[in-house]
DNA sequence: GCGCATGTTTGCAGTCTCTGCATATTTTCT
DNA sequence: AGAAAATATGCAGAGACTGCAAACATGCGC
């Protein structure tokens, strides 16, 4: 697990890139800040940051390339007693507990996100490469054909439902419920099958 | 209804422009076709492609941006004696039933977006529009708040699931299975809440 | 039919994102 | 220290997209 000068540095100036591309895309706008702005705040040249992201929106929301991986191999890691949904609910928990401790990021995320329907878009992208592993996953899992049957491809995308949704609601309350609690709440629901509600 | 000279001009160059987008990046891929060849191709001064759509990517999904609106009228005409469900069923089997019947468009339109993730984040953002105001309504519908309670905006980024997952496996299968037939078994898989598949 | 009001197309100039390539700089390893 | 490898930078250029102003087409009242 060493980390050589090297591979620290890159670390840095990858998260030196994205801090200052969301903090001034948040402040003014995703069209008022060019990437010769983002890169100048991050004292690099403006070459550079295309070293780390291949768009300014990518910048701007900063996921980290490798977690559909990380995620992927979290689920085979549960014990295969779990039914699919069992071992998605854990894994999801997990990563709520993540997300919520980087109480600076991802409000100023889902700030931009909302203010951009393009950053949403990117948003969305990162995580469908997630659910294609997913539904490979699932597939697996299930014995089935993950392009043919139903299963894999809708519960690999009602994941990533669950999970927007819970981010959703995390904004509009204010941060104030905790988000493995939302989407806990959004699990029960799919597995409740959405009932009509009593009025 | 009335269509005067102007309107239909209008519409037709909005046609020529889609499709000869669609068709030339499906035939040399994304990078391959500027928006200078599309309005060639489709006989308007590259300007004027920009009168029509915002981007190039935009131009290649080419979806109709009324559609969302026409989307939340079709529900709200649903009887209220249905459950949110039982409507999302209904406007699904119509929607699908005249997806399937573009037998150019969708599997072209389906085959760029598998070639190119940056299409497919944009045909997600054209779906969005759709879910957000789908949150609305069915906040009305059971008179809860689409920011804080779980249901509507689940289950409008479920709907949404329900259908991406049926565009997937009708082009995984060639095109054999028929459209609403593929969103209603996703349906069903929803109302069941995801049952573990016995082995 | 004529001519004005309005909407649409086009050309032009300019900004910005993003890429390829060559060169300098930095880190690592021996 | 010095070679080897990774990284940073500068430069030139293609292509997406915008604002503006000038042509052009259409609709409408007369």
């Amino acid at each position: 697990m060493t980390t050589g000068l090297r591979e620290r540095k890159k670390q840095a100036t990858r998260a030196a890139l994205h801090e200052a591309a969301l903090r001034l895309v948040a402040e003014h706008g995703l069209d008022q800040v060019s990437v010769d702005d983002i890169a100048a705040d991050a004292e690099v040249s403006p070459r550079t940051f295309f070293n780390y992201f291949p768009s300014k929106d990518d910048a701007v929301i900063g996921l980290d390339p490798e977690h559909p991986l990380r995620l992927a191999e979290a689920l085979s890691a549960r014990p295969t007693t779990e039914t699919p949904v069992q071992a998605l609910r854990a894994v999801h928990a997990a990563e709520a507990a993540r997300m919520a401790a980087e109480t600076e990021l991802w409000p100023l995320r889902l700030q931009v996100v909302d203010a951009h329907p393009a950053l949403a878009a990117r948003l969305t992208a990162s995580f469908a490469r997630s659910e294609q592993l997913l539904a490979e996953w699932l597939a697996a899992r299930t014995g089935t054909r993950a392009e043919l049957d139903v299963q894999p491809s809708l519960l690999a995308a009602v994941q990533g439902s669950v999970m927007r949704s819970a981010l959703h609601r995390w904004r509009a309350g204010g941060y104030a419920t905790s988000l493995p609690a939302l989407v806990a709440e959004g699990w029960d629901q799919v597995e409740a099958g959405f009932p009509a509600p009593r009025h």
